[in-house]
DNA sequence: TAGATTGTTAATCGATTAACAATC
DNA sequence: TAGATTGTTAATCGATTAACAATC
């Protein structure tokens, strides 16, 4: 019995990788993750499909079509041992390395990024801070001296940075991210309110306050105080 | 011919209400506002789906398809009327409202949301801060006193507080949750990493940076430098 | 009118779920 | 062994897209 029996190290979208791992999936495994963890912090060592999907509102049988694209990670009759699971999809997702990320924007939004406690724990170290505006140049956040956008590309590439957390005024996105691009990067958190466009095969998720509310105010717009919609989380 | 042939007006998940809305289309519907302030700003008055599309890198079938849950908005061989469009798409989601918000929690992200000037000019007023710290109680923040927890029954119902944004630490979300739910907000925006539960009905959208940046490192965990992923933006 | 683009239906595509043989 | 739960296939469900008649 082999281990692996898809060829999941591949780069996707190679013609090597036999079978696509739809996106969807790979948006889910993090939450999967999260969820090993707090089991294994609460000492639990072996859990199932059922308990998996019960923590993470999703059915039993999505968890185990689910890890299915990447291997055999449990054991019939039994389920899956909590450690083993979690260490397989840290690696699978990339998270067993250290990513180095750089802030773009250092206004008020690039502040609280920088002085976030929540990226480190997770192996994404923020090693790098830019702005254009002479008066934040040189200034210190969060440990990080704020460098010149002119900067970009030296070190970028000389200090190993492979993701970009852009927090600069709406107006600035787009020649920000062309800019990161241009440098190699390939995966960029956007925390603007505009959709930057980018090449394929690089990577924007977006953080978007505003439009996560606009989308429940349409359920809340009927409804009297105490009527019930129809789906409970989102 | 009727202005509005679907009967949206009713309660989502009422018998009134003949034909269920997606959730997925609803959450495309303040992308669409967006790009339609967007166009009106540029001074664009008439667009098409083929416009909207290429703006919004969905294919024009599906803002026809989209729109068509709602009513008929555009003319044949014309297209749309920008500002016809955004002022009903605003009012299907509610945003031709003032929504008030509270926001639980004002340690260091907390303050960052409560000055953050984003959410005024789409509608959403933040009108009452919360914190069980006594050094925070008194406390002004962006113009806004905190409160202890203790007033959270009586604010909530005596400001019109219809929405709310959590921003506690993780171990006390799910009971920040639930006195929330108790007072009757149905739409919650989850700024902490922890997967609230909560009765059918209510909304939980969560603002998860590190969840968005770990599902990108599985697309650059086994690329080359120069290699190129699948998909071009997430 | 001719050309363009909608609104809508039907076809396609993809994701989720149910079911169950394999097997721990 | 009996019971439980996986891994996987097939069925279902739902969303996207293509196509085109309607019509501006």
């Amino acid at each position: 019995m082999a281990t692996i029996p898809r060829d999941f190290n591949s780069p996707p979208g190679t013609s090597l990788s036999p079978i696509e791992v739809p996106e969807v999936v790979i948006d889910r495994l993090p939450q999967y993750v999260r969820t090993l963890t707090q089991l294994l912090d609460e000492g639990v060592e072996v859990t199932n499909s059922q308990q998996l999907g019960a923590q993470l509102q999703v059915t039993p049988a999505q968890i185990r079509k689910d890890l299915s694209y990447f291997g055999r990670f449990g054991k019939q009759g039994r389920g899956y041992r909590v450690r083993h699971l979690l260490t397989e999809l840290k690696q699978i997702l990339g998270l067993d390395a250290q990513w180095n990320v750089a802030v773009i924007g250092v206004g008020r939004l690039g502040n609280a990024i920088l002085n976030y406690p929540g990226f480190n724990p997770d192996g994404f170290h923020l090693v790098a801070a830019f702005d254009n505006n002479p008066e934040n140049v040189g200034r210190e956040v969060g440990g990080i001296a704020i460098q010149p956008m002119s900067d970009l590309a030296e070190t970028v590439s000389g200090r190993n940075i492979t993701i970009a957390i852009v927090a600069v005024p709406s107006a600035h996105t787009q020649s920000v991210v062309d800019q990161l691009v241009g440098c190699g990067v390939r995966a960029i958190l956007n925390y603007t309110p505009i959709n930057a466009q980018v090449p394929r095969g690089v990577r924007v998720r977006s953080i978007d306050p505003v439009l996560a509310l606009q989308s429940m105010t349409y359920y809340l717009a009927f409804q009297g105080p105490d009527a019930n919609g129809h789906l409970s989380a989102g």
